[in-house]
DNA sequence: CCAGTGATTCTCT
DNA sequence: GAGAATCACTGGC
């Protein structure tokens, strides 16, 4: 299947399928390794309260690039998904750096590769995906989607450091990944 | 554990 | 339009 295929499908369906996917900005990036599933009707996400000027790309065509700031410091980024108005999107949350390291360590500072790319705010740091980026489309440059190498098994858990609908089992990790941003139990 | 950080959005006038 | 609460996080203690 496409990317654009994927994420153009129901985002419970789309979250897991981006497991394994590499994500490259100008060639810099790795394994999408964590995602959480966010939509309308999920008292968590940006978009439960209908569009507003910051969430607007969330209403907007799949495939393309919703990033915001959080907690006034970090970039978060999201891909859409689903159908156009429906306000779905997948939230980056951790990537096995494959691609670029060196650029990766510089932006963000360090040489650890296990902390370049392990959290929301970490990756976009990483890819140097900032404001600028918000409403780009993953489908044309400096963006690129390799698919998976070969079938990935995911974990599905809850979700992280949200504090509304904390129950919903809509976090999506790659089983036996050493990459994701913190060890959760099991839902 | 917990402090920093500032945009965003909600709730009143 | 102003004031206040909220927040899908990280790094340092």
């Amino acid at each position: 299947m496409s990317f654009a295929e994927l994420v153009s499908g129901s985002v419970h369906e789309a979250a897991p399928g981006l497991i394994g996917w590499t994500l490259l900005r100008d060639g810099v990036g790795g394994r999408i390794v964590e995602v959480e599933a966010y939509h309308q009707d999920d008292p968590a996400s940006h978009s439960f309260r209908g569009p507003t000027p910051r969430n607007r790309v969330m209403f907007g065509p799949a495939g393309h690039l919703y990033v915001y700031r959080s907690y006034g410091i970090h970039w978060c980024a999201n891909i859409v998904c689903g159908d156009v108005g429906t306000g779905a999107a997948v939230l980056l949350r951790a990537l096995e750096p494959t691609h670029g390291l060196d650029t990766m360590r510089a932006r963000r500072g360090l040489t650890d590769e296990r902390l370049l790319c392990s959290g929301p705010g970490r990756l976009t740091q990483a890819l140097g995906l900032t404001g600028a980026d918000d409403g780009a489309s993953l489908l044309d440059a400096p963006f690129e989607l390799l698919p998976p190498d070969g079938p990935t098994t995911v974990q599905r858990t809850t979700r992280v450091g949200i504090t509304q609908a904390v129950e919903q089992p809509w976090r999506y990790v790659e089983a036996g990944s050493s990459w994701s941003s913190r060890a959760r139990r099991a839902a």
